[in-house]
DNA sequence: GTAACTGCAAAATATTTGCATCCTT
DNA sequence: AAGGATGCAAATATTTTGCAGTTAC
């Protein structure tokens, strides 16, 4: 399990650091997307804001993670899947915010259904977000 | 013209003032959605940053305009349609994110797709982002 | 006249940048 | 040893709050 995390970062071409390994660790503990502040509270202090700030971002830019729109424009992320990479994402899954916890949910199994828009407009991404109430809330 | 965007304010019981009329004025004609930066800019400095945060924040309260879910999780408003009230959204139309212009469209006559969702979830509202090239940058 | 709205100042937050030090390779 | 990563300090940017003056009704 440590091995697949660093793996993930040899295969990026980055140092493997425990700050990167920690906070890759809890992408791939949590069910749900986190935001800076979870991981900020997550780790307990233990590494700097910006440390955070600029792991969040070589991720991105890696295609480790993805940013999750949010009805309320606080930025999330969550852990890409293979297919993606540096400069392309391709996370076109199903986003779900519930409403009553707050949590954020990638759900990996549901297929962005087809989208017709107007002539002359062309689409590169779909992304979907869904807000209710999810099953622990229910 | 004038009289409608004043007949919104009444219908909401805001008072009726030059920044509130020249903002929603704003949005009526503009086909793409708006920032707070947008609206600085366009209004020329004429009123404060913080009373566009507070006009803003009213007309979303009062469903007069919405937020938009961004990918790069920047601030987007444009107007609601009928089916709005206060504390109550229903903006389930299509936006649309223009990757060359950075214009962002609401397509109000694209309908959103049927999401099938695991069970134990359910759901309240659906946002759909579509990332592409619109009509005018083709 | 009264309540609501606005603008200014300032506080609180969030994000970015520069640089010296430390760690990975 | 060299380059990348980190932490601290500080600069910027963004958003919120308090309050006094102004405006709508």
């Amino acid at each position: 399990m440590k091995e697949a995390i660093a793996d993930i970062l040899k295969n990026n071409q980055l140092s493997i650091t425990d700050n990167r390994l920690k906070i890759l660790e809890m992408f791939q503990h949590s069910e749900k997307a986190l935001s800076h502040a979870d991981i900020e509270s997550l780790s307990g202090k233990l590494f700097d804001r910006v440390t955070i700030y600029r792991t969040l971002q070589t991720f991105v830019d890696k295609g480790i993670i993805h940013t999750i729109p949010t009805a309320d424009n606080s930025v999330m992320y969550a852990l890409c899947k293979e297919a993606c990479s540096e400069g392309h994402h391709h996370d076109d899954h199903v986003h779900f915010l519930c409403e009553t916890c707050g949590t954020t949910y990638c759900l990996d199994n549901v297929n962005i259904p087809e989208v017709n828009i107007p002539k002359g407009f062309s689409i590169h991404q779909t992304n979907v977000l869904v807000n209710g109430v999810c099953k622990n809330c229910k």
